[in-house]
Formats: structure tokens, C-alpha cells, sequence
RNA sequence: GGGAUCGUAGUUCAGUUGGUUAGAACGCCGGCCUGUCAAGCCGGAGGUCGAGGGUUCGAGUCCCUUCGGUCCCGCCA
């Protein structure tokens, strides 16, 4: 091998005449005859190299051979491009490398598909060849957008005082919260240990051994149904912080994740993010979750519907509309397309109504008498040329279908800048909700979650109403990140396991450990956590998850490369006491 | 658990109302070519139409089952 001298991504006019070793894949072959132009590439960039038949001392014939993806090492001479010859589009476009010895490192058989264009192939074929896909330009600046990322955030949480610090893999499994992954126990037969869903708990006892600021950037296990942002295993940056409330957590992660965006993309975020209550996120986006680059909020318009003739609105909870600008011009097909989107929100369907010179037409707009439409167009502002959608339902299906057709909205008319990133807090969460399977009353967040009260009788008179202290970090329509600030009184954290419904029994069976350890002097703490991959996933512009981790699984849970999971041995099994039983 | 959608050459796709020998582009193989950068031109090989079953004189096309991809609802503290 001639071992390489410099990248491919790093010469340049000041390299001219300078003699170079490269090494790399073949990007490209362009044969002429008796001259070859071959675009050298590694992950630093693309260099070309020319192989002529006059100058080159080795076999031309075996270069004629090459092909897309073999392994070369070539040894040059650096030299100035012809004035026509410059390619502007390459930052090593000035100069090309004139071969004289070439070594074929590693021949590869005929590609799956084109390494150069990643849209060549499905993405199952691609997730198989993943090795391949790798190569792509694409995915090489992602994951080295990645590796930026864990940088800035290591340089950040170090220089402020946050410890690194590891935490089990194989725990206890808990209940509630996500389905765990179970790992069997060997040596303890017929028991098994739980990957964590997240390292929750060790951070809370961290803050109780006196760590006071932790943080891990840490693989996370849920065995849930996936989307195209959810993987089964997946990255959190972990942090806990002692001796905080709500303000010490926001001013630091601000300050994290400015800092962040501006380390990697150069990004300058806004000082101080703004903040919004959860009530307030879903009464005008429709979500919890609102992407605030673009306007389009929910209007309460019951007071108008209520005096209408549309009798279908009277008895719904929650009539709420949006006004979308210059929306007169959807066709009778997009309006059913909008109405299927609303209808899996379990909407009962879509209503809407066009302005045109100064009147509502079509949709229910009959039912709407004269004066009716003139309120309702002062105050709605609709306009000629727009449309407005109506949807009336309980107040939760009104505003999450409505939220819904928002961000489809937002999407169909371009709404949203992809260069512009909108951090949001969303704060003052619900402490429960009831669970609509069970009937029983669910947390929200998680169990350690401190209410917003600290007297236990509150806590029972009318535990629904209760806020929490928790909060979200949101980033153009993603959670990013949430946390909050966690119960450190034993009194109250019991309490709160009662009115989940875990027995006195199973909280101390299941969490005792935490409990006790509450009583040995908890300081109060809080902390969040950052779904790592989403932020990456904005960092890089992706739009999905599977794109920014080096080897992902489908929506299935399947890894198609080396084909995970899958059988084991009658031995392995024997060994655990563990037998399969087949679904009938 | 549910819904939508896709599966045809190595790859991306086309394939009419069910009808003769399933096409194109890229890639691959061979040939020509000294300034290309998506090089160009000529020729060639390459198909279990995801799998299984059914309807039919006849199925890539219609029906059923099943496997896999993607997106979504539920779920995901």
C-alpha cells in the first residue's frame, strides 16, 4: 500500500507540483481511451485523478478495469488544471493528480446500487447494504454532524460542572411507563433484568450521593411501535441537577443548546427561548408540541356556530376553526384529503367555508345567515381567496385533528423555513390523566414527577386539576427535550404512587429503593432529558431518525443488515430454563 | 391492535379491459474513444413479476392468505 500523504479532500493550488500518495474509493470512472479520469474519494472529500497512457508506468489496461467502489492507492504528481478543465462544483476542482504507480487495494464485485445517488434504491435494500449507504455523501455529514453534536455538548456540560457518569444497562424492570426490553438471567433462573427505558432512577440516587450536576449521553430501550422518529434503541443526553427549580433547568439548557446549534451548524438561537403553558400550546396550535414558525392558530368560533343553522356543531364541546390564506383554491380532492388526515384524529369529518367578494360561499355556508358571516368574518379576519376549516367535536378531537391539519397546512403551502429553528418551552403540564382503556388515573410525565402543590390533601381532593412541574423543550414541531422538577419528599412520592393506583406493596416492591433512599437527606433536584437523535435529526435538516444513526432498524424493529432479531440455540435456551411456546 | 400505501431485471420504474415473446433507464460485461466531471457512441448478458393458494381456456394484472418496506392512529412516563 502506498500509504496516503494527504486526503482527498485537502489539495489544493498550493499542493501544484507536489508529490502525493491518496487513498480511497472510486467515486467515479471516466474513460477516454487512453486517458481515465477517476474521482478518488474518502470521507474528506474528492480528489481527480488521471491516469494517462504515456505517463502512467503501470499496466493501463488493469486501469481500464476499474470500477465504482474499488479500493485504490495511487501515487502523483499534483498538478494545475486546464483553464476549461476547473471544476467549480469541487472544493479540489483547481487541481487533478496526473498517476504514475497505482495499487488496486480491493476489488469489489457489482454494487447493489449506486453509491452516488442515494435515491437509487429502496431504503430496505439500502438499510441491508448499510455499510454502503454509509458511503454516501449524505450520511457521511450526518453522522459527522453527530460527532460534532456529542462533542458540544460534552464541551458544554463539562465546562459547567456536570460530571460524566455511567449507569446500568441491565436494571430492574418497572412498572407502568413503556414496555421493557427483558434480558433473562443465567445465574438466577427464571428472573430477568430490564434494559432501562431511561437511566431515571440512577440519576435521582446520583443526586441524593451528593452529585449535584450529571449528565450522560446514553442508550435508551423502549419496546413500543415505532414512527419515523422513534427508534427501539435510542440516544438521550441525561441530565440531573441538585439545589434547582425551573429557572436554574431553562437557563442552563438554553444555554446548551445555543450553544449546540451555534458549535455545529453556526446556528444563533433565540436568548431567552420563549415559553407557552400547555394549555395555551393546544388551545391555539392544536398540539403540545407547536411548531411556531408559522402563524394559522385555532379560533374558538362555538359563540358563532352555536346561533347558525349547522345543527351537527351544537352539541360538540369545542368548535374550533382555521383560517388558511389564499385557501379558496383547494379543489374538492384536497378537502378530502385534508378530511381522511382529520378523520384519524378521530374527527367526525371536516367542515369549511370559501370567502369570495365578500362572502362566505360553499361548504356549510348556507347555514350562516348574513349578519352571522359578517361577525364571524370580522372575527375570524378571513379574507378573499382564503378558506376557513371548522371542526367541532370534544375539546381534545377538535384541537388535536385541527393541530393536525395545521402542520399538513403548513406543509402544502411551504409555510415553515426550513433554515429557521423556533425553540419553544411548553410548560405546566397536567399531573395525571385518565388512562381511556383503564379508567384509571395515569401520569403524564413519569411517576417522580413533582406536583405543582407540596400538601398532601390537595393532592387528593382533586388530583386531575393538578399542574406538574414539568416542561418540554421543543424545536420547529419536535420534542426535543423534557424533564422536570422531581418529588424529593418520601411523603409526597408515595402518596403520588397511591393515586396511581400501585399498592402500598408494589411501590415499595418495585420503587422502595428510591423511596428509602429519599429518606437519607434528597436535596432537591430536577432534570431532563434530550431525545439526542431528533436533535440531531434538526441539526442535519433529516427527516427521519433512521438517518442519522450509523445502523437503525425499520419501523418493525428489525435490523436488515445482520438481520437482528432472531433465533437462538436449543443450548442458549436450555442454559436460561427458557422454552418457546408457538402461537397457534 | 388498527388504517393507508408499496413490492416486476443488480437497481429505479413502466406494463392498457385478464390475452402471443414482460419493456425503458442506470448499473454490469465486451468494443470504440486523449480533457472528462451524471463523459459519449455501439453491442451483449440479465426476470421464480415478494412467497403460497385460488378463480379462469389463459393471471404481473382479479380474489384469499402470508412475508417485508414506508407513513399514520392507538401505544411511546
Amino acid at each position: 500500500m502506498l500509504k496516503r500523504t494527504h486526503t482527498c479532500g485537502e489539495l489544493g493550488k498550493d499542493h501544484i507540483g507536489e508529490s502525493v500518495n491518496l487513498n480511497g474509493w472510486v467515486n467515479t470512472v471516466r474513460l477516454h481511451g487512453q486517458v481515465i479520469f477517476i474521482d478518488l474519494r474518502d470521507r474528506y472529500g474528492k480528489t481527480q485523478i488521471v491516469f494517462n497512457s504515456e505517463d502512467y508506468d503501470g499496466d493501463f489496461e488493469s486501469v481500464k478495469k476499474l470500477s465504482m467502489e474499488d479500493v485504490l492507492s495511487v501515487k502523483g504528481t499534483v498538478q494545475a488544471r486546464g483553464e476549461n478543465a476547473v471544476n467549480p462544483d469541487m472544493s479540489t476542482g483547481e487541481i487533478e493528480v496526473m498517476v504514475d504507480t497505482m495499487e488496486l487495494l480491493s476489488e469489489t464485485t457489482p454494487l447493489p446500487f449506486v453509491i452516488t445517488d442515494r435515491e437509487s434504491a429502496s431504503e430496505d435494500l439500502r438499510l441491508k447494504y448499510r455499510y454502503l449507504e454509509l458511503r454516501t455523501d449524505e450520511l457521511q455529514y450526518n453522522i459527522i454532524t453527530r460527532h460534532k453534536a456529542y462533542q458540544a455538548v460534552r464541551g458544554f456540560l463539562s465546562e459547567n460542572n456536570f460530571l460524566e457518569v455511567e449507569t446500568p444497562i441491565l436494571m430492574k424492570s418497572t412498572p407502568e411507563g413503556a414496555r421493557d426490553f427483558l434480558v433473562p438471567s443465567r445465574l438466577h433462573n427464571g428472573k430477568f433484568y430490564a434494559l432501562p427505558q431511561s437511566p431515571q432512577i440512577y440519576k435521582q440516587i446520583l443526586m441524593i450521593s451528593g452529585f449535584d450536576r450529571y449528565f450522560q449521553i446514553v442508550k435508551c430501550f423502549r419496546d413500543e411501535d415505532f414512527r419515523a422518529d422513534r427508534q427501539p434503541e435510542f440516544t438521550q443526553i441525561d441530565i440531573e441537577m441538585s439545589f434547582v427549580d425551573e429557572e436554574d433547568i431553562y437557563s442552563n439548557m438554553e444555554g446548551m443548546t445555543r450553544h449546540v446549534f451555534k458549535e455545529v451548524i453556526g446556528t444563533e438561537l433565540p436568548d431567552p427561548f420563549p415559553r407557552i403553558t400547555y394549555d395555551e400550546a393546544m388551545s391555539k396550535y392544536g398540539s403540545d408540541k407547536p411548531d411556531t414558525r408559522y402563524e394559522l392558530f385555532l379560533q374558538d368560533v362555538k359563540q358563532f356556530t352555536d346561533v347558525s343553522d349547522f345543527n351537527a356543531f351544537k352539541s360538540a364541546e369545542c368548535v374550533k376553526a382555521i383560517v388558511v390564506l389564499g385557501g379558496a383554491k383547494y379543489s374538492r380532492k384536497n378537502i378530502d384529503e385534508m378530511t381522511d388526515l382529520v378523520k384519524s384524529f378521530k374527527a367526525k369529518g371536516l367542515t369549511w367555508m370559501k370567502m369570495e367578494e365578500g362572502q362566505l360561499t360553499g361548504g356549510i355556508s348556507k347555514f350562516f345567515g348574513d349578519d352571522l358571516q359578517k361577525e364571524l368574518i370580522s372575527s375570524t379576519g378571513i379574507c378573499d381567496g382564503d378558506i376557513i376549516f371548522l371542526i367541532g367535536d370534544e375539546r381534545s378531537v377538535t384541537e388535536k385533528s385541527l393541530g393536525a391539519l395545521r402542520v399538513e397546512i403548513a406543509n402544502r403551502e411551504n409555510l415553515a423555513d426550513k433554515n429557521d429553528f423556533k425553540p419553544l418551552w411548553v410548560t405546566e403540564f397536567p399531573m395525571f390523566e385518565i388512562d381511556e382503556e383503564t379508567d384509571k388515573l395515569t401520569f403524564l410525565h413519569h411517576p417522580f414527577t413533582s406536583p405543582t402543590t407540596q400538601n398532601v390533601n390537595e393532592l387528593d381532593s382533586d388530583p386531575e386539576s393538578l399542574k406538574a412541574r414539568a416542561y418540554d423543550l421543543t424545536l420547529n414541531g419536535y420534542e426535543i427535550a423534557g424533564g422536570s422538577i422531581r418529588i424529593h419528599n418520601p411523603e409526597i412520592q408515595n402518596k403520588v404512587f397511591s393515586l396511581l393506583g400501585l399498592s402500598q406493596e408494589e411501590a415499595q416492591e418495585k420503587f422502595g429503593f428510591l423511596v428509602e433512599a429519599l429518606t437519607y437527606g434528597a436535596p432537591p433536584h430536577g432534570g431532563i432529558a434530550f431525545g439526542f437523535d431528533r436533535l440531531v435529526m434538526l441539526l442535519t435538516g433529516s427527516s427521519n431518525i433512521r438517518d442519522v444513526i450509523a445502523f437503525p432498524k425499520t419501523t418493525s424493529a428489525l435490523s436488515l443488515m445482520d438481520g437482528s432479531p432472531d433465533s437462538v440455540s436449543d443450548n442458549q435456551l436450555d442454559e436460561l430454563n427458557i422454552q418457546i411456546i408457538k402461537k397457534k
